[in-house]
DNA sequence: TCACATCTATTACAAATGTCACATCATCTT
DNA sequence: AAGATGATGTGACATTTGTAATAGATGTGA
């Protein structure tokens, strides 16, 4: 089974060759940091599975995913993923990204691997888990009570870098008033309590 | 070259040894999940380097390195560390350790490892730059003011859980007040601003 | 145009956080 | 015993943070 593997951290993308050549028939023929090189990499070696992490510096895996959906529909693609992307799972859908894996139990990346193969599509379950309403599609989930916006995005990074609200209003251009509603929107949508339980979130999330 | 590798993080275990067999005669004969490991592992395999995480769950780094070096004198013991350690160079080269090195740049970990083997003794060059005054030693420099206690530490461990200071006390059996000047004096050693700058900085020092 | 959503902002308020000065108690040193 | 040390605690205080209700400005689609 012929894998490529694009992460954009070094380290993980190298954990990620251990674990899988751990396995049976699996062999990682490359690995890449950005989603531009997944789509060289892809037609390179037309791997069995293309595992890649979602978020990335220049070219979102999710970016990449469809570049090269469109061009080989019939490639398998598994997207690693953290807690705080979930607003992407239904465009990867769209995509036809083949599966969807947090990227914190790497012990199921492998299974999940094999089964991809196998034409499944798989996620898992505290993905899964943390979309309420995804298999009753036809009721009309309204996705935007649960969707974060690329300015709340932004926000969010802010603050995981440790900035007050004073600093991201100056930095965004925004007044301290609407960052802090924009952070207790944030709080509200993901469940957490404060500004420290995001930061602490979202940089568990981001590897 | 036989090594020996003990981290808790099994990501970051396994991605040590992929680096490391990158290399020339290197071998990584054993990983070992914790301190309490360390020892045994040592033991069986007698490697010409230990490389060892300082901050482990049971038993950490630094105390298993004075286990071994108490038995085995002569052992190559190679700490890993992290920014927010920097209070245990001291002891870690009081009990004999030949090297310390932040985690973060992994480049320079082989070439360490071989100058370790040639009898040298390494530190990471933002690992020296962060130790005012380690090299006028005479002078008496009051570390006091700069290390952080095993309470504080697990106050902060707490903090990058994204606990409040209420349910941190309740954790520790301490007073919320008592939370509140831990948190303040670490805050005022560390030079950092809030417990958001904290869970940050523990976070990305963690790695 | 009307209706609606989005982005930004303001206000007032409540709660959590961080700082500081000081108090208490046990332990260790001399 | 006297003094120093360290861990814990308290109270007062200023600041920051989070919530809620509300409103103007702008754009978009029917």
């Amino acid at each position: 089974m012929k894998i490529v593997v694009v992460d954009d951290d070094v380290l993980v993308a190298s954990a990620l060759k251990t674990i899988l050549e751990a396995g049976e028939d699996v062999k990682v023929a490359a690995t890449g940091q950005d989603g531009s090189e997944a789509l060289e990499l892809y037609r390179q070696y037309k791997p069995d599975v293309l595992l890649m992490d979602i978020r990335m510096q220049e070219v979102s895996g999710l970016d990449a995913a469809k570049e090269i959906l469109s061009e080989y529909p019939e490639a398998r693609i598994l997207l690693l993923t953290t807690f705080s992307d979930d607003e992407y799972i239904v465009k990867a859908l769209k995509y036809g990204v083949k599966g969807y894996l947090l990227k914190q139990d790497y012990t199921s990346i492998l299974p999940a691997l094999k089964a991809v193969c196998t034409g499944q599509t798989v996620f898992g379950t505290e993905i899964i888990s943390r979309i309420p309403g995804l298999f009753k599609e036809e009721k009309g989930v309204d996705w935007k009570e649960y969707e974060i916006s690329e300015k709340e995005l932004k926000v969010i990074s802010l603050v995981a870098e440790g900035l007050s609200n004073k600093e991201i209003a100056g930095e965004l251009f925004l007044s301290e008033g609407t960052v802090r509603n924009y952070i207790s929107n944030i709080l509200d949508k993901t469940g957490l309590r404060d500004r420290t339980q995001l930061a602490v979130h979202y940089l568990n999330a981001a590897r």
